[in-house]
Order: C-alpha cells, then structure tokens, then sequence
DNA sequence: CAGAGATCCTGCAAGC
DNA sequence: TGCTTGCAGGATCTCT
C-alpha cells in the first residue's frame, strides 16, 4: 500500500526513466483509471499526444509530471494497488494494465510507461497547475512531514483545534499528507501513543516528538526503496521493497511487542485495522 | 460546519 | 470441492 516513502521511490524512478521524454502516444485500456479526469479518456490521451514531459513532482501521496508549454500537469494517484512501471515495449501486457504512455524518443527509447492497477482506486489526470506549479486540484493537500516547509506550529495548532483523535488527524491528508494506515500505526508505536488519544490532549512537545517518529519510519523506508506488504506494489522499475520486515506495529497481531514482549493487538477502526501494544499506548480513559 | 461513517474495487484466504 | 464471507484501505461522498 503505497504511502509517502512509495511514491517518493516512484517519483525518483519516473525522473530518471520518464522526465524530458516527450509522449508519442497514450492509451487507456480501463476508464475508470482516468475518471478524475471529467473531460474523458479520449480528451486525456489526445492532450498529451506530442508534449514533453516536465521534472516529477511530488506531495504527500500524489505525484505529477509537468506538460511542458501545456501549463498542466499528468497528476498520478496510485490509491491501494497501483503501479507506475517502465518496461520494454515487448514485455506482456500487465493483467491489470489501466493506461500505457508510449514516447518518440528519450534515454531508455525502447521502454514506455505503464499504469498498473488491480483494485483501480488510483488513477491519472490532466490539470491546471497554479502558480507554484501545483495541480488546482490537490490545493487543499497539506505539505508533507518531509517538505521541508512543513509547519510544525500550525499542525500543532490545528491538532489542539480538533475534536477528534490522533490517528484520525495523522491520516487526514488536509492536515498532514504522506501517511497512511501502516506509518500512522508505526509512528504512534514509536511514540507510545494510544491511537485514540484525543488530539487536543497533545501537549506541543508531544506532538513533536510525534512528528519527529512520523520523520523517522518514513525516513527509514525510504531508504530501503519502500515498503511492500501484500506484494502488490513495486517500484516504477518493477522492484519490491523490504521495509516490511522491519514494521513493529502494523500486521503484527499476537505477536510480542518488541520493546516490552506484550502482545501487539488489532482492533478494527473505520474500516480497516489499527495495530498496538496495549502496554506501550495506555488507553485514553475507557478505550480498550 | 465539523466529524463520523459508508462507499468504491478486486483478489485472496478462511470457513462451512 | 465450491460457495460465501471477510479483509485490505485512500479519497470522496453522504449523513448527522
């Protein structure tokens, strides 16, 4: 399940691999790969017909690619499942192959790229950038924890301003962008944190030192080219990560906690999985 | 208006 | 064996 250090690993790989190529073609073999993009599939592959792509960009989970002269951009979401990959025009199409771009020219001619997607909650889009170079449609994404403008103040503030709970607030992309379910569980392990503290219980300090493990588990992944869980996501040259052997929360139920040899429990929460040491993340009052 | 919950989607695994 | 059910979950929509 790709998060922040995921498609930070893609976007090194689309820089190398795919930036300064200029788009020959591009086909959409699914059309719900490109339904943010409300102007239709024929619309998407007929505006990047001819145009060079820019240098990758990216914020939190979303990543894009510059349509030079165009003053848009090719935003990509890889939602659960999805896999940006360049390969050999003669390779096999993928079973779940969604959008292939081909290119006329560029470092690695005999590759094109490839949107992979079994469960098809990502996709690709054509937008408006602003000013910044942003797309228009991910203005209201906040900055990343690794953006080095990221305003720790200001999270702080917000999280004191919220009536929710931590873990809501780490995975609310508006306040924080980049994490996801297993950096969200990772990072409150590393730091001790119930995941349903309320966030306006969090002292400044706390919330620092939070960040600070939120830096440090997606740090860490990145440095062994993500993290893969259930095998469905690679790089964008086709490469698992590892880091899913060094988790020490997520996908751990039952087995002993490695600061304290308690149990790690799982709990279901909004629809999917929380993962903590009862010892290590008191509860809040009468949470269990 | 903020916060909580439902929903989309597919493949795999567990259970009867 | 073959069916049903549950689970994985990011972002968006709907409801309270």
């Amino acid at each position: 399940m790709p998060e922040l250090p995921e498609v930070e690993v893609v976007r090194r790989g689309l820089l190398r691999w795919v930036a300064h190529r200029t788009v020959a073609d591009a086909e959409v073999l699914h059309p719900r790969a490109v339904r943010r993009h409300l102007a239709g599939p024929d619309d998407f592959t007929h505006r990047l017909r001819g145009h060079r792509m820019g240098t990758p960009s990216r914020r939190g989970k979303y990543l894009w690619l510059p349509l030079e002269d165009t003053g848009q951009a090719v935003l990509a979401h890889l939602g659960m499942s999805g896999q940006l990959l360049v390969q050999p025009h003669s390779a096999p199409d993928e079973k779940h192959l969604r959008v292939r771009v081909r290119f006329t020219d560029g470092p690695a001619g005999d590759t094109e790229l490839r949107f992979v997607d079994q469960r098809t909650f990502g996709g690709l889009s054509l937008h408006d950038t602003t000013p910044d170079g942003l797309p228009d449609v991910i203005a209201h994404i906040a900055r990343d924890p690794l953006d080095p403008l990221f305003d720790e103040d200001a999270f702080h503030r917000a999280l004191r301003r919220k009536r929710t709970t931590v873990k809501r607030a780490l995975l609310d992309q508006s306040l924080i962008s980049g994490v996801g379910n297993i950096y969200a569980d990772e990072a409150l392990w590393r730091a001790r944190i119930h995941y349903e503290r309320p966030t306006a219980t969090l002292t400044r300090p706390r919330t620092l030192v939070l960040l600070g493990h939120v830096r440090d588990v997606m740090n860490a992944a990145l440095a062994v080219g993500g993290t893969s869980f259930d095998s469905l996501y690679v790089n964008v040259n086709g490469e698992s990560g590892y880091f899913d052997r060094s988790l020490d929360a997520y996908g751990r139920e039952g087995l002993p906690c490695r600061r304290c040899g308690t149990p790690i429990r799982r709990r279901p929460w909004m629809n999917r999985s929380s993962y903590y040491c009862p010892r290590c993340q008191r509860a809040p009052r009468a949470v269990s």
